[in-house]
DNA sequence: GCCAACTCCGACATCGATGTCAATGCGAAG
DNA sequence: CTTCGCATTGACATCGATGTCGGAGTTGGC
């Protein structure tokens, strides 16, 4: 229970003034290199760390960075965090995690209060709350700056990072269709998440391409969830006049139907073929594992941290609209194959 | 991108100091009905809160709570994360996750440098690293109040939060050993997790009580990963003196089972029983859905999080060694029947 | 040899709240 | 009517860092 190293008890003890130590900790120029190596030295030998409060309250930044989310509980959430946690901890910065619910008691409210009390380095958005402009708006106004994941509506000063989502839902596609099916049903996502939108259109196209007619009946709604992927499978499975693959837009979704083909006995990938999106821990732990795009949702999450932890871009007005693309992967595994 | 409100600005329209507002703000005593009245209206008005900074610097308190991880991939981390956000709003708290790799690079002292700059309120501890003793050890010797989750070794001056492992296991045993199953093997979680020792002593009381004897061979060791859970399946399986039914430690192990099972062309259940623990979200995307216990993460993370809120907690020395048992559900699904 | 410009460093004010303590006012007790 | 005690309030210092600014020492160009 010793009382925590300050600053004035480095500067003491390397003999100088913490205005000094405050340079040397911010890496600012004007500095003596020996003079630097020196405080560093204490530094490292009490063990210093500045109070991320004190420091706030003076310079009127912020340590800390705020991962929102609608829903925490999928394994999205928990990739993306990893990802940014790990950022943060090289950047020094921490996580704060919040869930927004779209649907709660003033939820535009407690986003209010919870920036005005700790005015928040940057916060990161993650489908589908990205796609929320009363909340971007309201992240504008303040003046925060916000990254995207998974979305490449850029609307507002928001940076945004994501995948090809169109282009990987045609390589999909043409994967099947490579396997000869020719039969293929789709499950939508939320049609409204821009990514789910994509990667719609990319297997429209993609079917087209080929010369393939979409049959509407099976091209399914979903939501993402477990339970509208098994429903979409019910729908699809439930005559004689099946396809032969099905793709779902994620991998909860392509599980439901897995499930859905397993209650009818239709062995997979004999029978038919199930893709998903995503590359979830889940798809590893189905029988048989699914194919599927990896989405390297950690890298997308060290990305925004990257770019939220760096000072040029937070500087007010001073924010470029950037887009970035990170590449996905194809994951073959024993889901698919042929006709 | 207006300035934010201060503690002044408040005082100034309210017409008294900034040390009433502050006595109101905190719930102080000795404030005139008429003047705390007035003077949450004020803030009200001006959509005033405090600023967290300010607040910790001058109090040397904190309103960050830690929760602090090994594997945050996990669902088990996302429901806790839940059930503890919603907590710590109505608490006017805020949640910073950290991920403590037992592994990484002196992982001791990130924790250290965390602590010393975030001045956590106070700290969750989920297993494994909540039987970490260094870990527990150190936080101690910063006076930081603690409560580990789903384990019920005190040791420290911690508060523990957890279910009956023991009973839930015994239960879970009956319930096999109700439908006719005698050959029942069961896959170990990590020993040392206080929980796992449990679950793994109320399943071998459960059999000894009803007179069946345990063979070895059917006591396979896991680590509680999806992994783990399939080869330990294909070790019990691979032969024909195989169990008629499996009892996994937790979830995502039942799951590697009913793989392992789904390989061999075992069905489930009718020709072998598996059942799981923890109801985790992809109990139910498994086929057929597990038996399981269900395990009320969220709500133990939300009494935690009332713990160290309570500023009664917080004063050092004060610390009862509480230990608090919630109750468990047993959630009877179609992955066990009749031996 | 002089002045400008620049490097390096510290004194001091400041961020926005709370802790301390003293001043005020009021009612009850003597 | 005084006095004591308590409820109520505000002035001021303080938390631990950084921003501002100015001073001392160095360099360099003419």
């Amino acid at each position: 229970m010793m009382p925590p190293v300050t600053i004035k008890d480095v500067a003491r003890a390397a003999g100088v003034s913490p205005k000094t130590v405050s340079r040397v900790m911010n890496a600012e120029a004007h500095v003596r290199p020996a003079v630097r190596d020196h405080v560093l030295r204490v530094v490292a030998e009490l063990g210093y760390r500045p109070n991320a409060y004190a420091r706030s309250l003076s310079s009127s930044r912020s340590y800390l960075i705020g991962l929102f989310f609608d829903d925490p509980a999928s394994g999205y959430a928990a990739e993306v965090q990893l990802g940014a946690m790990a950022r943060c901890r090289h950047h020094g910065y921490h996580l704060v995690v919040e869930r927004i619910d779209r649907d709660g008691l003033e939820p535009l409210d407690e986003v209010s209060r919870t920036l005005q009390a700790l005015q928040l380095a940057g916060v990161i958005l993650t489908p589908p709350i990205c796609d929320w402009s009363d909340l971007t708006d309201l992240l504008d106004q303040r003046g925060i700056p916000v990254v995207k994941l998974n979305s490449s509506r850029t609307g507002s000063s928001a940076a945004v990072i994501h995948i090809d989502d169109y282009q990987a839902a045609r390589d999909m596609t043409d994967h099947l269709i490579t396997l000869g099916h020719r039969d293929i049903a789709f499950v939508q996502g939320i049609v409204s998440h821009d990514a789910a939108g994509k990667r719609l259109a990319g297997f429209c196209d993609a079917m087209s391409c080929a010369g393939i007619g979409i049959r509407e009946a099976w091209v399914q709604a979903g939501d993402f969830s477990f339970r509208s992927g098994m429903a979409a499978g019910d729908a699809i499975l439930s005559t004689n006049d099946r396809p032969s693959a099905v793709f779902a837009a994620n991998d909860e979704m392509a599980l439901g139907v897995l499930v859905s083909a397993a209650r009818r006995n239709i062995a997979v990938p004999g029978a038919l073929s199930v893709v998903g999106f995503d590359d979830a821990p889940i798809s590893r732990m189905a029988w048989p594992q699914l194919t599927t795009i990896r989405q390297p949702n950690a890298l997308l999450a060290s990305v925004a941290i990257d770019i939220l932890a760096d000072p040029l871009y937070q500087q007010v007005g001073d924010r470029p609209a950037r887009s970035i693309q990170v590449p996905y992967t194809f994951i073959g595994r024993s889901s698919s194959g042929p006709a």
